[in-house]
DNA sequence: GTCCAGGGAATCA
DNA sequence: TGATTCCATGGA
C-alpha cells in the first residue's frame, strides 16, 4: 500500500457531483476544494476535476492496493461508453432527454458486493445523511485504519470483522430495527448459505436476485440496488423506491394518489420503455427528481 | 408534535 | 398474490 497518482484528460461523462451524490454510494465526501475523498475496496482516494475551457483533467490520488490505473478504470467503469447509453436513453422521450441531460456526468461505480449488500440493508426506510453516518460508525469501529494526508480513514468492515458483533452493539451504533437484519445476513454469508463468489460467477440475473432475496433485510428494492450498484453490474433491473415511484407516476402514470400506484405497473412500463438499460434510466430519473 | 426517509417482514384476507 | 401495519432514529 503506497500513495499513487493517476490522471486522465478530457474524460467523457464524468462529473464528481453526479457520480458521488446520485445516491449509489455512501462513503464519498466533498472537500473544501470541491474534490471528493472516499474509501472503497481497501483504498483511500481523492478525486479532483479541473476545467480550462473545453479541456478538463481528472486527478486520482491516494493510498491504493495494486496499480491505481487499473483500480480506477475498474471502479469508475471507465471502459464503458456512456455517451452511447445516454444517446439511446435520450431518444426514448422528452422526459428521458431532460433527466439524462441533468445527470450527464453519472457513472455507475463497480462497488464491492459485500459492502453494497450491507449498505443497502441499512438504507431501508432511512435517509441518505443518516445512512452515511451509520456506515461511517460501522467502519470506524470494525474496519481497518488507513492514514492519508495526516487524516485517518477506515475501510468498510469485512464479514469476518463483523463476526462477533452483537445485535445490541448494532443498536448502539444507531442501526435501529435493521440491527437484527445485519446480524443475520452477516451470519448467512459467513456460514456459506449465500456464497458471494458464486453470485459473481452466475450470469443468470433472476437466479442471483432470488438468492439475494433470501438474505435478511433484502427485499425487491434492495436486491435490485445490489444488482445495479455492486460489481454484479446488472443494468436491466429497475429499483423502485419512493422517489422512483413518484417520478414514474408524474411522467407516465398520473395517478391521483402516488402511494397507491401498483409496483408491477411501474415495472412493466420500465421494461417496455427502457429494456436492458432500465437500471441506468432509473438512476438518471431518480437523481433528476430528487435534486431538481 | 408530526412527518418523512433509496423498505422489509409479519400478518391477514 | 395483495393490502396493512409495525419497525428505530434523527432531521425538518
Amino acid at each position: 500500500m503506497k500513495e499513487q497518482m493517476y490522471e486522465v484528460e478530457n474524460l467523457d461523462s464524468f462529473e464528481l457531483k453526479d457520480i458521488f451524490d446520485c445516491g449509489q454510494c455512501f462513503r464519498w465526501n466533498e472537500q473544501d476544494d470541491g474534490s471528493y475523498t472516499g474509501v472503497f475496496k481497501g483504498n483511500v482516494l481523492n478525486v479532483k476535476k479541473q476545467e480550462n475551457g473545453k479541456e478538463s483533467r481528472v486527478t486520482f490520488r491516494g493510498m491504493c492496493n495494486g496499480d491505481i490505473k487499473e483500480v480506477v478504470e475498474d471502479y469508475f467503469d471507465l471502459n464503458r461508453d456512456y455517451g452511447k447509453i445516454k444517446e439511446t436513453l435520450s431518444k426514448i422521450d422528452d422526459n428521458m432527454k431532460k433527466s439524462v441531460e441533468y445527470g450527464k456526468g453519472i457513472r455507475i461505480l463497480n462497488q464491492d458486493l459485500w459492502e453494497t449488500i450491507i449498505s443497502f440493508i441499512i438504507s431501508a426506510n432511512n435517509n441518505i445523511p443518516r445512512i452515511k453516518g451509520i456506515i461511517e460508525r460501522l467502519s470506524k469501529n470494525y474496519g481497518k485504519e488507513i492514514e492519508y494526508n495526516g487524516k485517518k480513514y477506515y475501510t468498510f468492515p469485512t464479514a469476518e470483522e463483523l463476526k462477533d458483533v452483537s445485535v445490541e452493539k448494532y443498536r448502539e451504533l444507531g442501526l435501529g430495527f435493521r440491527d437484527i437484519r445485519l446480524y443475520e445476513t452477516t451470519k448467512m454469508i459467513l456460514d456459506g448459505e449465500v456464497n458471494l463468489d458464486e453470485l459473481r460467477d452466475n450470469q443468470n440475473t433472476i437466479e442471483v436476485r432470488d438468492k439475494l432475496l433470501t438474505l435478511s433485510g433484502v427485499g425487491p428494492k434492495v436486491a435490485d440496488c445490489i444488482l445495479l450498484f455492486s460489481d454484479l453490474k446488472r443494468f436491466e433491473v429497475f429499483p423502485i423506491d419512493v422517489w422512483v415511484r413518484r417520478v414514474m407516476n408524474d411522467l407516465y402514470i398520473k395517478n391521483e394518489d402516488e402511494t397507491k400506484v401498483n409496483k408491477k405497473q411501474i415495472e412493466k412500463i420500465a421494461k417496455e420503455k427502457f429494456g436492458n438499460l432500465a437500471g441506468l434510466a432509473q438512476q438518471y430519473l431518480f437523481y433528476w427528481r430528487r435534486e431538481a
